[in-house]
DNA sequence: GCCGTGGCGATCAGTCACTG
DNA sequence: CAGTGACTGATCGCCACGGC
């Protein structure tokens, strides 16, 4: 960790949290990512080597805890209170991000698996039907993690990249970044539709509410910029 | 004195193979 | 699954130098 040879707290709190990825990091652990391939999946882009050594320095740094899992390998990793008492600063620099400092989103930054996994902890509770629900999910547009298997049930969404055996409830077909636009807010569920960049297929009355559940970021409402 | 540039060594991050 | 280690390329920090 490199040091800024400064008492001004500020400045201490930089060297800890301004280290690459530590930030995304902390952000796992707050949305509920306790194990460490958990972790990897909403920072696909690190490396394993160092998100371990990340773990280790948020650990010396008291940010992590960690117990033993009970009859494997590696640890469950949680937030301390000093971990807990990042959350308004985290969600802070969201709203912030979104505002000012908002991805054009170039094809760099588009990920299938980043996205999905986001989505995957973002449904809305309001509007979903009690009953389980299965989504196809199929990007037109590319090559790897083409389709996606989406499991809502109990307020809880599973992923699978495998056909988990299912009748398929809702059959939707987009592109990438329409999908992206949609999940961080610059396009509307019910304008993708319409301009045919969502393609939708399944009983009605269930398509008729996704405006209202489906996964959207929780800063998707911070300034909108409609994409028309 | 200030500022920009270039060279060089140290450090960091990413990839890949591997382990238990 | 949950890491670790080796290797390699990229980046950073420091210093010297030259132009103004």
């Amino acid at each position: 960790m490199k040091r800024y040879g400064s008492f001004c707290p500020i400045a201490k709190a930089s060297e800890i949290l301004s280290e690459r990825w530590t930030f995304l990091i902390v952000r796992e652990l707050m949305l509920g990512a306790f194990h460490f391939n958990d972790i990897r999946r909403g920072v696909p882009r690190m490396s394993p080597a160092l998100l371990a050594k990340r773990l280790r320095t948020l650990q010396d740094c008291e940010i992590v805890s960690t117990t033993p899992i009970s009859g494997g390998r590696g640890f469950e990793y949680r937030l301390t209170q000093a971990g807990e008492d990042l959350r308004p600063i985290i969600e802070l620099a969201g709203h912030w991000g979104q505002r000012w400092a908002r991805s054009k989103l170039p094809p760099g930054e588009l990920d299938p698996g980043e996205l999905m996994w986001y989505i995957r902890r973002h449904f809305g509770k309001i509007g979903l039907p009690a009953r389980r629900i299965v989504m196809q999910i199929d990007f037109t547009d590319v090559r790897r993690m083409k389709r996606w298997w989406v499991l809502l049930e109990d307020g809880e969404a599973d992923l699978c990249l495998d056909d988990p055996g299912f009748d398929i409830d809702i059959y939707l077909t987009t592109d990438l970044l329409s999908l992206t636009q949609v999940y961080i807010g610059d396009l509307s569920f019910a304008r993708a539709v319409s301009k045919g960049c969502i393609e939708l297929d399944g009983p009605r009355d269930l398509l008729r509410g996704m405006p209202v559940w489906f996964a959207r970021s929780r800063f998707a409402d911070d300034n909108p910029i409609w994409v028309d």
